[in-house]
DNA sequence: CAGTATCCTATAGAATAACTAGGAATAGAA
DNA sequence: TTCTATTCCTAGTTATTCTATAGGATACTG
C-alpha cells in the first residue's frame, strides 16, 4: 500500500470541506465525526495543508476551517504531495533532475519513468470537483 | 518512494541473471559485486524468487542460479509482487473483491482504481526482455 | 572428504506510520 | 473582562517495516 492514511484522510478531508462548507467554516471535530477519524490526528494533517496555503483557518469560536479555492482548481496531486510527500516510485525521480550516478546505465529507470508518469498523469489531472462528480455519477447509478 | 529496495533488487537481480547467464548458473556472489548489492541481503530476496518458483537453484560447487523461462515471459508485477507483496495503492484494493464496508459510499475508491488501474497496466504488460531491448535502444542512441 | 555454494533463522538499528496527549495562543460572546 | 471554543504547537508512544548483518546448517561436486 503506497499511500498512506495521512494522504487518505488529507484527500477525505478537503473533500469534506469543499462539500459541507456554506457559510460557516468547518471544524475539525466535525470533519473527525463525519468522516470516523480521529481529530487530534486530522489536526496535524490539516495543519500542513494550512501551511501549504490549500487551506485557511479561522480561529476563536466560531472558527474553523475554509477552502482558499474553488473544488476544481484542487488537483489530487497537490493535496497528496503536501501530506505525502513525493509520490514517485523511487527515490531517484524525486528531484527535477536524476541525480543519479548509475542513471546513464540504469536498466531499471525507464521502466519507473513510465510508472511516474502514469502516476503524475492521474493525480494532476484529476480535481476534488471531478471527484465529487463521479461519485454522484456512480451514487445516481443506484438510484436508476 | 513506493518501491522498496527489496523491489528493486530483485529486477536487478533478475535481470543480471537474464543477460549473464550461459551455461553455467550464475552466483548470488557475482550478482552482488556486479549490482554493488550487499551477498547476504541478495540472499534473502534470491531465496524468496526461488520459493515463488520465478528461479531454480542449483546448491554446492559451480551451482548459483537460472531463470526457470525466457526474459519475455517474466513480467515485472509477476517479480514485483513476489518480493513487494501487493502493489495497490491502497488497502481495500489488495484482495480480488472489496471487503471495505464503507465501499459504497466511499468518495476516494474511483481515484484508487484508477491508479491501481494504470500501475497494473504497466507492471503487468513490461517484462524483462522488454526492459533489456529498451535499455540497449537507449545506448544506441548514445553511439549514433 | 574438502571446498563451495545455497539455505535457514535470528538479530538489530533506523526510519516511518499512526496516532495520543497536553497545553498555549487566539478570538468571539456574554 | 472573563469564559469558552477553537486552532496551533510540540513532544511522546507504540508498532511495524526496512535494510541489512551474522552465523551456521545443508547439499553437491570433484
Amino acid at each position: 500500500m503506497m499511500i498512506s492514511t495521512r494522504g487518505r484522510y488529507a484527500l477525505r478531508l478537503m473533500l469534506d470541506i469543499a462539500i459541507n462548507e456554506k457559510e460557516e467554516p468547518i471544524r475539525v471535530k466535525e470533519i473527525a465525526e463525519r468522516q470516523d477519524i480521529s481529530d487530534k490526528y486530522l489536526e496535524q494533517i490539516i495543519a500542513a495543508l494550512v501551511k501549504a496555503g490549500l487551506v485557511k483557518s479561522l480561529r476563536g469560536p466560531q472558527g474553523g476551517y475554509r477552502l482558499n479555492k474553488k473544488p476544481e482548481e484542487y488537483t489530487v496531486g497537490s493535496i497528496l504531495r503536501v501530506t505525502e510527500g513525493k509520490l514517485s516510485p523511487v527515490a531517484c525521480l524525486e528531484d527535477e533532475v536524476n541525480q543519479c550516478p548509475r542513471k546513464g546505465e540504469c536498466i531499471t529507470i525507464g521502466l519507473w519513468e513510465k510508472l511516474n508518469d502514469a502516476i503524475k498523469e492521474i493525480v494532476d489531472n484529476t480535481t476534488l470537483q471531478d471527484m465529487i462528480d463521479e461519485h454522484r455519477d456512480k451514487a445516481d447509478d443506484y438510484i436508476i
